[in-house]
DNA sequence: TATATATATTCAGTTTTGGTAATATATATC
DNA sequence: GATATATATTACCAAAACTGAATATATATA
C-alpha cells in the first residue's frame, strides 16, 4: 500500500509528469530540465529524487553532469504499467506538446558552462 | 494534464484506495465506510467527493442512504485503466486483506439507526 | 592548490491536504 | 408540523508538499 501510494503521489504533480514525458524522448541532465520547466534547479533535483524513490527514473553520472533516464519499471509493477500507459497518455496534451517541441533546442552546451 | 493529475491525486491517499478496494466487493453507504475506515463521517464524505470528481465513483440515493459504487471509467481512460489494474493490484496487501475480511460484518442495520 | 561548474541539500515561506467538530440539508416517520 | 437519521458542507487546525534562496558537495581544469 505504501509503495502504491508513493507511485501515485509521484505522478500527482504536473512538473513530475512533464519530466517523465520529456525523458521518453531522451536522457537529460538537471540543467536541461530546469531550462525546459522554467523552475529553480533545487526544484528539479527534488522532483527527480521523488521520481527516483518511486522507481520511475535512474541516473548515470558523467563528470559533473548527471544524466537521468526512465527505468524499465522492473522493480515495481505499478511503475511498469504506468510507464507503459504514459507512452500514449498525454501525447495530445497542449502543454506536453509545446514542451516536447522545444526539446531539440535545449542543449546543455548552450545553457550551462557560460 | 489537469484531469490526469486529478486522477493520480485521487489515488494518492490510503483511505481513498481502501474505499475503491471495498467498493470492488459491494456498493456501500457512507456510514458503512465510516465504520470500516474508522474515521469521522465528514472525512469519508470528503474523500468520496474527490473520488467522484476524478471519475472513480458514483452514487444512487435510497431514502436517506446514499449508496456509492465504482464507475466503469467510461468518462476517463485513466480511470478505466486504473480501475482495471486495481482489480488485481493490492489484492495481497495486508491492510486491504483485513479490511475486506471484516466487510461482511459491517452492515448498515447494525451501525446506524440506533 | 585554487577556481569553476553541475548537482544535492538545507532552510524558510506559502499553499495544499487530511482530519474533526459544528452546522446545514434532505428524507422518513410519528 | 415535529422528530430522528443519513449525508453534505463549513470552519478550522496540523501536517505535508511545492518552491526558491542560500549553502554544501563533487568533479573537472588551470
Amino acid at each position: 500500500m505504501k509503495a502504491f501510494v508513493k507511485v501515485m503521489k509521484a505522478l500527482s504533480d504536473p512538473n513530475r509528469v512533464k519530466i517523465i514525458k520529456m525523458l521518453q524522448h531522451k536522457a537529460m541532465c538537471v540543467c536541461e530540465m530546469r531550462e525546459a520547466l522554467q523552475v529553480a534547479q533545487p526544484t528539479v533535483s527534488k522532483h527527480l529524487k521523488l521520481l527516483e524513490d518511486a522507481g520511475f527514473v535512474a541516473f548515470r553520472k558523467d563528470g559533473t553532469w548527471v544524466n537521468y533516464h526512465l527505468t524499465d519499471g522492473g522493480n515495481s509493477p505499478y511503475v511498469a504499467s504506468l510507464l507503459g500507459n504514459l507512452r500514449h497518455w498525454l501525447e495530445d496534451d497542449p502543454q506536453i506538446g509545446n514542451l516536447i517541441e522545444q526539446l531539440p533546442t535545449i542543449l546543455r552546451e548552450n545553457i550551462c558552462k557560460k
